[in-house]
DNA sequence: ATGAAAACATGATAAATATCATAGTTTATA
DNA sequence: TATAAACTATGATATTTATCATGTTTTCAT
């Protein structure tokens, strides 16, 4: 008996399906302010995946229809711009909801998202949350301050894409990369993008994005290993312009 | 007795005191979610004002503790970048609120206000209209719908400030202007803006965006007189790349 | 109305960035 | 483990954009 509970535990967790009021990463999220009832309910009717590197979670024009929340793994929200190149708005971590503004509104999606790295995500129906909004005050006005928080950055996004130089803008990522994922073990950034993904980041070309990272590399500011990114000297990185 | 009734009346419109609940602009964002009671309360407690063309309403860093409704006019949103340029980040126009961030956070402002022309506000302070958030669904999830819709519109900035040059972003503003205001009887634009301001707007250097509008004008897409533009061939400012 | 300040305009030049071409490296996989 | 495909690297050159300089026009306060 022991052994089988032990089995079926065993189980549930290697196909992923730990339950909603377990999880650890709706701390990082408006999700935290559902009532355990609530939790329990949307555990049960949520999907949970693994996603492989390079896989499409969805396009721009497709319905969601519900949230992703991001368990494991990164993915970038890629926008197509006219002139046919991709733009990546901004990346999504462990611990975000994705597409909470398919909650609100019936719009299709406006972006594209792309797994980075191999991703573990569960995504909960519109039907099912659209209620706890209308009911639960916290909830949407968790929901309103994440929305908020979206919104200022983005404007500053603008500000930086607007005013500052490629260099300043690539510098400025690697911080970001620096400051958002924990490093592994030998210091290197601990989400590995290609040369098109940093250029894709900060709207240049990739011969370009190629170009400057060389040059930080001599430099000093970065070492690298094929894909991998270590950073040697951020203040220096925090000081170009 | 009805002269009375009749000179009170026009006292309130002279100096701007419109009642909320009778205020036609709330039609245009998230006030036409609350009952008429709670619109009559916050008429009661609001603040009308007449701003004069350039000055500012907040500023970058202040707290602003509650929401502007604009009932007349047009203001920019700017943000001072690193390298001590202005950048415009979005034009908030008549019907708009402004500052809903600031009802559910406590940060700063990210952005300072400045009017382009005469406008006529009224502010709300965020005590008055915060109890509505928790108690109205509607009122609430209007408020998604806005931010989430805001948003959409600031990820399609940031592609555009990424991706298009120069010239496309200023023939898009231009387009923007065409669309989001009335023209004047003579077909002139219906706000006028400064070189500077279209600069800050699209991000780039005052002389660039000088050059470019000349440009537009030789080659027919645009009129000009003095600070006032009229557009000459909208469909061909589209097709600009 | 008038003078000063602000805004507009344009040339010359420098700097940043894109594009095209070519070759070396890494990665995935048959 | 061989091989194609994808990715990285760098040079040469073209294009875009910024900066500096200078003169003109418009605006605004007295």
């Amino acid at each position: 008996m022991i052994f089988i509970m032990f089995s079926l535990t065993l189980t549930l967790i290697v196909i992923g399906m730990i339950k909603c009021e377990q999880c650890i990463v709706k701390q990082f999220n408006a999700l935290k302010s559902l009532e355990k009832d609530d939790l329990i309910r949307i555990s049960g009717c949520k999907t949970s995946k693994f996603i492989k590197k390079g896989e499409t979670l969805f396009r721009e024009g497709e319905s969601i229809n519900g949230v992703y929340c991001i368990k494991e793994g990164v993915c970038k929200l890629i926008k197509l711009s006219a002139n046919g190149k991709d733009q990546i708005v901004k990346l999504v971590v462990r611990g975000d909801l994705l597409g909470q503004r398919s909650l609100v509104t019936d719009e299709k999606s406006n972006l594209t998202a792309i797994a980075v790295n191999e991703m573990e995500i569960c995504f909960i129906p519109k039907s099912e949350i659209l209620n706890d909004l209308s009911k639960n005050a916290n909830f949407s006005l968790d929901m309103l301050q994440d929305m908020a928080k979206e919104l200022r950055i983005a404007d500053n996004v603008i500000v930086d894409m607007a005013q500052k130089s490629v260099k300043q803008r690539l510098a400025d990522v690697l911080v970001y990369l620096n400051t958002t994922f924990d490093n592994d073990e030998k210091g290197y950034l601990g989400v590995t993008l290609s040369r098109e993904d940093y250029a894709n980041l900060v709207g240049t070309a990739t011969e370009s994005a190629i170009r400057i990272l060389s040059q930080f590399k001599k430099e000093g500011y970065i070492s690298t290993t094929g894909k991998q990114i270590k950073i040697l000297d951020l203040e220096g990185l925090k000081r170009i312009e």
